[in-house]
DNA sequence: TTCTTCTATCGCTGTTCAACGATGAACGAG
DNA sequence: CTCGTTCATCGTTGAACAGCGATAGAAGAA
């Protein structure tokens, strides 16, 4: 992952709501959520939460399913493994330059 | 960590130009890296680099140490680790959460 | 058909960000 | 002391963001 698209997928989690909606989507998974199940848990309108998902749509971190008159979203597994990887990569990759050791991968808790 | 401050780590990191920072700072880990030498790096003025160092200062994510006339910054590898953690516990979550049964990770403060 | 629900999008406002040049403070060298 | 270097900060500009209400389109219900 270039460090244009992870800065772009951070810049997407970098807003609490949008934790959150990961998170409300991680719950809710089994029974697709939709928009206005994501704004019912928000203290915010429905546009604004529209907005919001939109940005981790963009981001790849969500997925989007038309079912009949309103839209299931549904976290996108692959795209956070990858970005699991990307950002322990990018952190261990900048603390083994530090130490100045060869790399260090695997850390045990 | 909460979801507030991973939120602020995440936009500090969500933008090139810093990630692009941190990585010079741990390159130059060993020979004392001041904000002239990182401007060098980049296209960029050295009142603008200054105000990317700031973010990442106001973060946590480096450390400055006054050396007579220059600063020299300093990745805080504590805090790196800590993220690391913080986000691979955000990943593993949400996907666990979608594989399988509601596993409550509970937060290790 | 008409009505209702759901949702993306538009328009707007106020705030924050990104980038720059200029400036002044701090400090070492001379 | 005076000069040069380093650097954070100020002030400004244009762009992007965050939030809202209003609205239109699509699809199911009546």
């Amino acid at each position: 992952m270039q460090d244009e698209d992870l800065a772009n997928v951070m810049r997407a989690l970098g807003h609490p709501v949008r934790l959150s909606i990961l998170r409300i989507l991680a719950e809710k998974q089994a029974s697709a959520c939709c928009c206005t199940d994501v704004t019912q848990c928000l203290p915010l309108a429905q546009s604004t939460v529209s907005q919001h998902i939109k940005v981790l749509l963009d981001a790849g971190l969500v997925e989007r399913e038309a079912r009949g008159t309103r839209n299931c979203y549904t976290l996108r597994e692959d795209r956070l493994r990858d970005l699991g990887a990307a950002t322990s990569g990018l952190f261990s990759g900048l603390v083994s330059e530090i130490t100045s050791a060869p790399v260090r991968i695997a850390e045990p808790a």
